[in-house]
DNA sequence: TCAAAAGTATCGCTATGCAATACCTTCGTA
DNA sequence: TACGAAGGTATTGCATAGCGATACTTTTGA
């Protein structure tokens, strides 16, 4: 059985912190760093490695192991060769979708935006440094991490992370370029602070966010915040395609109209 | 702010037992019976809502809930009127699907198919006496709830459950039969066990399964079973349309070669 | 065939987290 | 604008849940 890498391009959680106030219980914190040690790997984990992965010992990883497997929120690989993650965690998917008011809105807009659009259609949402992916209408060929629901991406240098800062403060802007963990995830990936802010003040003046291949070669990507009715913003929505098939003028020319309308639907009420 | 109701026909997964087992962590399962508290909700909950929806006191609500806060597990809802699912249950979801082998391999398939057939297709996996969507592919109009990832429908009277019984030997479909709680979700839900096993005779002789409207109204739905080397059947591939677009019979002819050929690509190796 | 790694089981002690209770805040109604 | 109820937060002493060390069984691959 074959398993497929982690995507390169992949962004850990705010792990922070857990400091020691009273009503903390440690035993779930524990739960929850036994399934994010499947966030590091591509294939099933052993016992120790688990262990290993989130900093306990093999007793307590074993208790852990052993609890969330009877619970189906782990569960044994297909040929019984290691642990991977249980399907009972699709089920706390399914309710974190119908019930974020954003996702079940932006559906059908998306929906309607995927068909006069040809291209990849994404919904993303706002957590601290990254973006998470919530909705995605795949075009036709797609990667296969380009499907994923959960699949996040920095704020630093993608267009929908810029279509977000375009909605910050340049104080909140500072913050975040300051915070991230700034590499080259392309040859292309635009690291440099000032280079960054100067995105940022383009897609001010836009209403929408331009990257090319910064995350992933040949990928071309527009985007535009989605707000909060206090003006925070909260996602964004991304139109994706391959340079293989567009220039970046036409490409903009074309569905930045479109990615706007789309988010200004979302953001009147 | 408007929230969706909750899809009314959705599956509970089995929830089981917890002896009390040495290696058995119990406030880990108090974690997890918080967590579940909102599948049966449409909206935000209280405190005390989820202390009653998990069987526990308010003090042991509040200690879980905030660890669970920290955590970013639970969130507080957009207008701080109660709590909802947390984005970090997204990261479990993308560890979910892209360490399951089967979604993974299945993923070109999928798209392939749903370039063919200009429906909707998903892909479910068996979990008990249901199928849980982990992935879906939607079509040009589309309800919101067939959108979701993690959303799950009975076996005994699905087009999928159908085809994944259809490889099942006659006692375990009895047995499906006989521990699922067979209600009418729609007028035409066949809920009688000698009319669900005449359909999974079908099944084993057409290849491939058939359902009209037993769950959704106005739906109709072929599937075909993905197996195990071993033979097992572990889900489903699924093309579902609009009964206001097809009868029974076109959708047969035109989409059960297409699905059909779609597993059997996913089941030899 | 054998050693190393993976998984399972046991057990006594104490730090962990339980549950009761009380306090503070917010919101809707009058 | 005052009041009551519901929602959320904080504290504390005690019992037990679960910690971690260790040892045993099974599987794996060299």
């Amino acid at each position: 059985m074959r398993y497929v890498q982690r995507a390169e391009y992949g962004v850990r959680p705010a792990t922070s912190v857990d400091e020691s106030d009273p009503l903390f219980v440690q035993a779930i914190a524990r739960a929850m760093r036994v399934l994010s040690a499947f966030h590091d790997t591509g294939k099933p984990l052993t016992l120790n490695e688990i262990a290993a992965g989130s900093g306990m010992d093999k007793s307590a990883a074993q208790r852990v192991v052993h609890t969330l497997r009877q619970l189906g929120y782990v569960q044994r690989d297909a040929d019984d060769r290691g642990y991977v993650p249980g399907i009972r965690i699709l089920d706390h998917t399914r309710d974190y979708l119908r019930l974020n008011p954003l996702v079940s809105r932006a559906s059908p807009v998306l929906l309607e935006l995927r068909r006069n659009v040809r291209e990849r259609v994404d919904l993303s949402l706002r957590d601290g440094l990254r973006l998470v992916y919530a909705a995605r209408l795949q075009s036709k060929r797609e990667t296969f991490f380009a499907t994923l629901v959960g699949q996040s991406v920095p704020i630093y240098c993608t267009s929908g992370g810029r279509a977000v800062m375009a909605h910050m403060s340049d104080a909140e802007v500072d913050d975040v370029i300051a915070r991230s963990d700034r590499r080259k995830i392309t040859p292309r990936t635009i690291t440099d602070p000032d280079a960054i802010r100067a995105k940022v003040r383009e897609a001010r003046q836009n209403g929408y966010a331009l990257a090319l291949e910064e995350v992933l070669q040949g990928e071309i990507a527009i985007a535009t915040a989605i707000l909060s009715p206090g003006g925070t913003p909260l996602g964004a929505i991304h139109i994706a395609g391959s340079l293989s098939e567009w220039d970046a003028e036409t490409f903009c020319r074309r569905f930045a109209p479109l990615a706007t309308e789309a988010a200004g639907a979302l953001n009147r009420f």
